[in-house]
DNA sequence: TTGTACGCGTTATCAC
DNA sequence: GTGATAACGCGTACAA
């Protein structure tokens, strides 16, 4: 059997009916008669017709393509988010569109004009090169996940919280110093919330703290390089002392604590370390890290869901503007582990 | 300015050309005079055209659509193939449609349907639940990638050599014993390779040898407790013995190393551990994993060659049947780290 | 080098 | 309840 080339008109002729009526088969099947659309249905399969829904799309505009632009996907935390987005299929019934960021903005940019050739009807945005300002002038809905926002949509987890949570875990885990290491992160960006959220706390409970804010490098390697230098200055200015460390992710949560384990032989009472994104890693650690758990799941499907809302408003006849922008938070979870006890 | 709804027609009327010399201008510009170029790239930039794809492809049947179903993107294995798949985008200009299985055989078959629907020239599938049977009937170029792949184009990683590397390391590490900790994988499945290569090395060399094939688990804690009565039932059959064990992940390499090094605090020069996929966690154990590296990079790379391959010469005229499959294999990559010293 | 006319497969608008 | 006809936006013989 050739290549599938079944449409309307040929149901139309094997069946007597025309065009209009097949297309209402499908649209508004319930103004047919029973009778014709079993006959109707019978020929879909004696022909073995498959529909095609870019026909559809140029005629009725709407091509139910959403589409993705993300950083990439090593990280487990934005695998993770594409997994949960592309998961609302189910749900919505949206396709999506998927691109990777290359850093790069003209190549963004490419990207984007690529994905409007294609008629999508909105986007979902987790790359940080091209800033919000020029993203809300695409004129489709968009909604961004955990980037700079302050022009556009927006669902992100609720970062001072989730700082405030693993703060207040180690105070009470019998610290006398408590420490953020950070990259110094800039106060536009969602995550900048850990930090504050640290300081706030600290300075709220008269808390002795310390922000360790420093590029922390690029790979694993010079990660690692990075954080035993921490390590050292920690240890030689607090020695002694009860170190609460809360570290910006499980990642470099895990590195801290295989420098102290490989040192020690063991985690020493002297330090208590939270990461933060609950990623695999901190339950795979030579020792489970406790951590804050971002809510990838509900991220995903609230950001899904506000775009949906909007590209609806776009469908109506006099789409109402929006009025301001919406930031979505979503609150983190309190992940206990070994590594505070 | 409301949507953008400008068209050939449009851009003619701006410009007094006929609709065929502007799709000339996009499809074969050569043919028009140099200055002629110039007034319809004026127009384009004044009535800020936007070029719509769909109608494109309604008209000449080239959607440029690579349509994916894949397992899940938790593991990092599956993540970061899509990371390298979707890379390609550069290379190939492929734009491609993901879906996440659900390990549910009929939602699958309507992922299929969905995506020819949407005209894909080609699919690339990871997951495992359809036959490469059925898959092979869908009428359309097909390419998998590590899964079972009789009737259908695949690129896998050669697991019997990455298996016949990882145990020869191990042989050269001064083992008295090898063991292969697996679950019981079909035949059928690329997989497979790794017990094969196992063992066939073990007999050919005659090195004592002992396959460990067992459910493992399907969630992270069910599998630490699988592994923990492994490594209870191996400590008491070979003590005394220098035990070289080849894990069938790094997941599980990393589990059983995590489980000695708490037991001795330390890794004992009686175990040499070794895993498989070099997954991060390979790198960021306690103690960096030997493993046997998967080219993902590669195999993404060839898997889309492939598959473009397939779908320029349904293209032609008179597309030629292939005649029988291809299956490609990427050897992988030994490599050493400090559990095999 | 440029233009005319029709086709791609579906939906939308009117009729009947 | 059903049908004829015109969009939708672009590509492509065939002409000129």
């Amino acid at each position: 059997m050739g290549k599938n080339k079944v449409t309307f008109d040929d149901i139309a002729k094997y069946t007597n009916f025309s065009k209009t009526t097949i297309s209402r088969y499908f649209n508004n099947p319930d103004s047919l008669t029973v009778k014709n659309q079993e006959i109707i249905a019978q020929a879909l399969i004696d022909l073995d017709y498959q529909e095609n829904k870019l026909a559809k799309v140029l005629a009725n505009g709407k091509s139910e393509f959403i589409g993705i632009i993300i950083p990439n996907l090593f990280l487990h935390y934005y695998a993770e988010m594409l997994n949960q987005i592309l998961k609302t299929y189910e749900t919505f019934g949206y396709k999506f569109l998927v691109f990777v960021s290359t850093d790069n903005e003209e190549a963004e940019r490419k990207y984007i004009q690529e994905l409007l050739a294609y008629k999508i009807e909105g986007m979902i945005i987790l790359s940080h090169t091209i800033p919000s300002k020029e993203l809300a002038e695409s004129n489709i809905p968009i909604v961004t996940i955990e980037r700079e926002d302050k022009y556009v949509n927006s669902v992100n987890t609720d970062n001072y919280m989730g700082a405030v949570q693993a703060t207040s875990l180690l105070a009470k885990s019998n610290c006398d110093i408590l420490l953020h290491i950070n990259s110094d992160v800039h106060e536009t960006t969602p995550s900048y919330g850990r930090i504050a959220g640290f300081r706030d706390i600290c300075r709220e409970y008269s808390i002795e703290h310390e922000l360790i804010l420093r590029n922390l490098g690029n790979s694993y390697h010079e990660t690692v390089n990075c954080i035993q230098e921490v390590f050292g200055y920690i240890k030689k200015k607090y020695p002694g002392k009860n170190k609460g460390l809360f570290m910006s992710n499980d990642t470099h949560a895990n590195i801290m604590l295989n420098l102290i384990f490989r040192e020690y032989g063991m985690l020493p009472g002297e330090y208590r370390i939270i990461g933060f994104d609950d990623s695999p890693i901190a339950e795979e650690a030579i020792i489970p890290i406790s951590t804050v758990g971002q809510q990838i799941e509900k991220i995903a499907y609230e950001a899904v869901a506000l775009l949906v809302e909007q590209m609806n408003e776009q469908k109506k006849r006099r789409p109402k503007p929006q009025n301001g922008v919406i930031h979505k938070k979503i609150t983190p979870i309190l992940i206990r582990r070994e590594t505070t006890e």
